[in-house]
DNA sequence: AAAGGTCTGTGACGAACGTCACACAAAGTG
DNA sequence: CACTTTGTGTGACGTTCGTCACAGACCTTT
């Protein structure tokens, strides 16, 4: 149930003795749903890896408006940078839901990626997939309009949790409106409108806790 | 004149010994200003060096509109994943003004990064630094209006280039109002528009190739 | 100097979307 | 079950900003 520490991508391809040597560094900690793991421009005094549930890393306008900048699941560690000299967050992060995470001191996660060969080629790679995944991001707020970013915000939660029923994809969304908005960088409201828009258009429909896509490939060719 | 190896930030702190072996790998190319190192979308087969002059990396919509992700000057390098079992390139890349580069092979680079622990430690900490730059402009083009996104980009550009001439800050703008308009994600006449009521409020001036910032303060004043 | 590009300022206009307002539904809590 | 809290839909409204249009300004090239 409690997720092994060879699920953990950034560990991943490690031998036993690592994994043994690298667990008693680790301290675990729960979080409350809307908890705040740390704030963003704080010293950043260590690092966590996500157990169980949902955190969200984002950032906060002087508005007071947020913007999501990544969610992170069982599995993902929160990439901070081992070799800066200032260890400032760059983000705020807070649990969607309760969750549990592990922890590891600056000082020691410093010195598992200087020993480790292994994960610093790891933490190359996630790196660079989250470089890739926050141009996206830039691309889509900066280019496109709030309709295909919602659009896009569907089928890419779709393409994650693939539950397919008969023709029909039933896409469970575990976010608010309110965290979708933040997430593709809109309001509340505007999400509801577009959904609603989206529903009249026999393309999804809308359940309480979920969200229906009916033609995948009517969305698509709204991405256009 | 020409840049030295030793200045390129990725190579930092190697010796002469692996300075000359990667002198071997590496291929000299010359770009006109607004010729094409690569497109978005298309497999990356190598990876490049700045030697001098400077490339964008942007991102094109299907209207046509673009974004600048980042632009890169003498010593920087194109971030490409070494570990990425798909390196179709994330941006499109080009010479904002003539410019010499480097280019390193998809192999090679990836035996460079995987032989030196000290490379993949520095690359660690570049991917780092893309990343937290990344995030901020996630949260400005999504959450700040142009005026702000404006003004933060000059007393950007001051920060970078600081010609002090008495108490005001004169700034050589190597850009265009177009490509200013790229990196802060609005149009070529906002930005325009934006210059003139900042210098109507006796903030900046402005002269054919230059700006001057009269009142730094105040700026950043009109940050909060 | 004329002629052609590129870069710039400015006006007018409309669409997109953020904000405020409220009503209602759902879900937790006593 | 009331009662509060949280999430949600919808209308009305105003602002921001992107687009189109055009006129100068500047820089090359012949």
């Amino acid at each position: 149930m409690t997720l092994s520490l060879k699920e953990v991508p950034l560990f991943q391809g490690l031998s036993e003795g690592e994994l043994n040597s690298i667990k008693t560094c680790l301290r675990e900690k729960s979080f409350e749903k809307g908890e705040i793991l740390f704030y963003e421009g704080k010293c950043c005094e260590r690092v966590f890896i996500v157990q169980s549930g949902r955190v969200k890393l984002y950032r906060t306008a002087s508005s007071g408006r947020e913007q999501i900048l990544e969610t992170l699941g069982p599995g993902d560690s929160c990439a901070c940078n081992p070799g800066s000299s200032t260890w400032a967050c760059a983000s705020t992060a807070e649990a969607m839901t309760p969750a549990a995470v592990w922890f590891i001191s600056r000082n020691d996660y410093v010195r598992m990626v200087n020993t480790s060969s292994k994960i610093s080629h790891t933490l190359n790679r996630l790196f660079a997939e989250k470089l890739k995944s926050f141009g996206s991001l830039i691309e889509e707020v900066s280019l496109k309009d709030v309709k295909k970013r919602l659009i896009k915000f569907l089928l890419d939660m779709l393409a994650e949790t693939t539950h397919k029923s008969g023709e029909e994809s039933v896409l469970l969304i575990p976010f608010t409106r309110e965290e979708i908005a933040q997430r593709i960088g809109t309001a509340r409201e505007t999400v509801a409108r577009y959904l609603y828009q989206l529903k009249r258009a026999k393309l999804i429909d809308i359940k309480p806790k979920q969200i229906i896509v009916r033609n995948k490939e009517g969305l698509e060719k709204l991405l256009l």
